[in-house]
This record gives structure tokens, sequence and C-alpha cells, in this order.
DNA sequence: CGTCACCTTGATAGTTCTCAAGGGTCGTGG
DNA sequence: CCACGACCCTTGAGAACTATCAAGGTGACG
């Protein structure tokens, strides 16, 4: 679902009292607004950016948590990512090129639009803004970063406890989990797509995670009773710095 | 070794006439030489970036090539990427905050320097180059996507394949490569560090590679007799747009 | 000549994949 | 109300892949 032709103002935005990320000032709660196009509503399931195609928005994550991932021919995908509130969607869409992967919710979601074309003339105006995009890819690149390292040195049972780890750390920081638990639904089949495990692997390691303790991954939440254990267990820490910029 | 006190002019920039490379008129190039603050030159083996420091300049490749990685306490590294001619190091060090990962030399290499306070500053005056700055995030990040792919959905023999394909291809586009073939060396270790398998498998995986007449890995080069077999092997086409903007 | 850094080989053990089958829940339509 | 399909989790068993341990081999270089 999609609005567009009536402005919507950024005056309700869920994103402007979530402690996990940097207060906005009137000013540039204003200059945003005008930048604004619209809103899309997605249910769990459904997506946002095609793999192959050009996207002419960019978007910003108002609520729900998504995935960002990419298709092979013969079928197979790799998860790239998990985005959640406050995250930019869509940078690459700036290249005007090809989107190299798709975005799928993977809870209700809802999102902010901001139109490709005017993007540079947006930062352009507002160089603190750019510096926030900057300062955005530079931190999704260290996400990336971090699952290179679980997929390349890690075996099955560390890679699903550090990704449980990573995703109950970046909940916390938007308020999605308290406590060391996120209601969210990850299927094992996204955990194996993600961990590049097969789907019975993950369920057996999983299990494992689960009878030492440390884990508890259900298709209803995640729950982390100690993280420091499992923080010890993958050698991970999720460092949370400073709150997260956001347009 | 290090220079910064006499001013280097970016007249003789190497980069300047790579044909893999954007254009770069009088202005930019005057702009840009106001903001350089010197070089660094590194052998092979050489270290530009500490993983843990914090470092208050960001670089851009004159020549050669380096790879970024990641250490755990226990010693095992990430290689994370790849950096060549014309790419931008240290993004991360605009965030103040410590690096994740280090950088590292692979072949004697030519570093430009640019001072981190004034970054802020310099892409705000010049909206096109923040715009530039962007535009190399968002590939650096599309190729760690490729490489996350490459860990989580293929075998060793395949992984190999695409790591050679990868390199040679993106050397290709900046003049290090011609006809299949690069002068780099890299290490049957350091391949393993890169796609997380043992030195042995990837010892013997790449001897099945050369018996096949697909990849020729010595450390003095990288060969590939026909690329687009390779291609189809590991269902990876890597695309090159249009030339590389750099700074 | 000895050391160092790298590549190579063989044998064995461990991890992970694949194939195959069964079970649970939930919503839908007969 | 029940049968059915869709989607997810679970288990067992054998095969394939990859890691580890151990030992040799080469070439560069002081």
């Amino acid at each position: 679902m999609r609005t567009g032709e009536t402005m919507t103002p950024c005056t309700g935005c869920p994103l402007l009292d979530c402690p996990g990320l940097k207060q906005m000032d009137e000013e540039r709660r204003r200059e945003i607004e005008t930048f604004k196009q619209g809103e899309i509503v997605l249910e769990r399931g459904g997506q946002v950016l095609t793999q192959g195609a050009r996207s002419n928005e960019i978007y910003t994550v108002l609520s729900g948590v998504l995935i960002r991932f990419r298709l092979m021919e013969d079928g197979r995908r790799q998860i790239i990512n998990f985005l959640f509130p406050g995250d930019l969607v869509g940078l690459q869409a700036m290249l005007d090129e090809p989107m190299t992967h798709g975005v799928e919710a993977l809870t209700p979601a809802r999102l902010c639009i901001f139109p490709r074309d005017r993007f540079i003339e947006f930062v352009g105006r507002n160089p603190d803004m750019g510096y926030d995009v900057i300062w955005l890819a530079a931190k999704e690149e260290s996400a990336l970063e971090e699952h290179l390292v679980a997929l390349g040195q890690r075996n099955a049972r560390e890679r699903i406890a550090y990704l449980a780890l990573f995703i109950v750390k970046r909940a916390e920081g938007t308020c999605l989990a308290s406590e060391g638990r996120v209601e969210i639904s990850v299927t094992q089949g996204q955990v194996a797509d993600m961990l590049g495990l097969s789907l019975v692997h993950t369920n057996r390691s999983m299990q494992s995670l689960r009878r030492d303790g440390l884990v508890r991954w259900s298709l209803n939440a995640i729950e982390i009773p100690d993280p420091e254990a499992v923080s010890r267990l993958v050698h991970y820490d999720p460092a949370l710095f400073g709150p997260r910029p956001y347009l």
C-alpha cells in the first residue's frame, strides 16, 4: 500500500522518539519533510526493491524489520543483511544501475519514500545529512564485514549464535528488543540462506544451542538468556556506539 | 615513507590517465589538490590502517593493490576486500571510531592522504564529490555482497575461481591487467584467509582449477585464459559499469 | 649452509550436505 | 466438521566436502 498524493507529515514519525536514534531538531525534520514523497506499508513477505530492476526511490525504514538478499540463477539465495528502523534502504539506487539485491519485509513494515533524482540536490543543500548518509553507509559496510567474518571463520553453531546476537543487539538499539529477546519470526530456512548452511544442519545446530541454553530461536522470537556468554562463545562484541543518525 | 611538508601536486597523478577512471577536469583537480595533505609510499606488506586504532586520515590509492582485513583474538584473519587504484581507503575513519579492520599493501603502493577533519567541510563545499563518495561506498558495498554470496553459496573451487575473476576484472578496470592476466602476488594463505578455506584445501582446489585450464594462479600472477568459461562456472558476471569516480 | 616463506602431498578425522520421510500448525473449501 | 495444501520444524543415514596433522620440497637470500 502506498501513500503519496497527500503529503504525509513527519510529525508523528515513530522514529522521533526512539532512544537508539539520534535526536532530530525541528528544522531538520522540516527539511526532510519537504523531501519525503510518501510512505509504503508492507506485510510480511512484501517486497520493496527487486533485484535487477532500477529504482527511482530510496527509503527509510519507519517500522518493522526487512531483509536484503541476492538471488542466483539456480534459485539459491543469499541474505545479505537485516534492516531495522532508521536504516536507509537502497543506497544503491542512487547509482542509476540495476539493483544487485532485493528487499523484503520480515514483519509488517512501514517505509518512508524519497525520490532518487532529488537526492543529490538534497544532500548538496544539507551537507550534514550527506555526512549522515556516509555514516550509514560506513556502518552498513562494517556490518557486512562482520557477516563475512562469520561466514569465513566460524562453524555452524557459532554462525547461528553470532547471527542471533547480531539481531538482538541491533534490535535493542531500536526498541524492538529488551532483555535479550526480540519478537520476530525468522525461519530456519532464512537463517540457512543467510549463513550459507543447509536447512537440515541449521536445524540441528539450533537445537544444540537450545540444549545448551545459549540461544532460543523459535518462529515467534529470538531469545538470548545470557548475551555475555554468547558473546564470548563467538568472539564477537557487538559494539553499539552512539545513537544512529537517520533521514 | 611519507611526504607532506611540501605540497605534492596532483598534476602528475597516475590516476589522471587511467581509462577505467572518470575523467577529471582542471577545476576539480585543483579543488582536490587543496585538500590533499601528502602521500604515503608502502612496500609489499606495509600497513596503512591498523585495526582498533583511530585514524585521522583518509586515503585514495594512487597505485598498487592492497587488502583490507579483520583479525580475531585467536589470530585468525578474514580478508574483506581488495583495494585498487582509485579506491577510497578508510571511509570508516570518518566516523571517529576505532577502525574495525586493517589495511596492508600486497604490492608496492602509493596513497594520497586527506585529512579526516576537513573532509566533511570538503564534501559540503563540493556536493558532486559527496555524491562520488556515496557512489564509491555503494560500490564497495556491492562488492562485499558478492563476496558474501561466494562464501555462503559456493564450494572451494568455485570460490577460488570467483575470486580470481573478481580480481582480474577489477584490475582490468585500472590498467593493471590485460588479456585475463594480472601480475600480482597473492599467497595461497591469503586466498584461504579471504575465502574461509584451509590452506591445504585451497592448494588442492587451485590445482584442480589449474588442471582444468580455468585459472592459473601463481605467486607472480593470476591468469584466466577463458574468462567467459569461468564466468559461467561460478555464475558470476562481473559487470563493469561506467568509469569509476575517485578523489 | 641454514633459514624463511611458500607450495605440495598423504592420511585421517570432523563437519556439513543431500536424500528421504514424518510430524505440527493453520487457514481454506467441500 | 473434516480433508487438504502450504509452510515450517524434525530425524535418520550415507555421501561429499573440508579441516587437521605431519612431512617434504622448492627457491631466495644472508
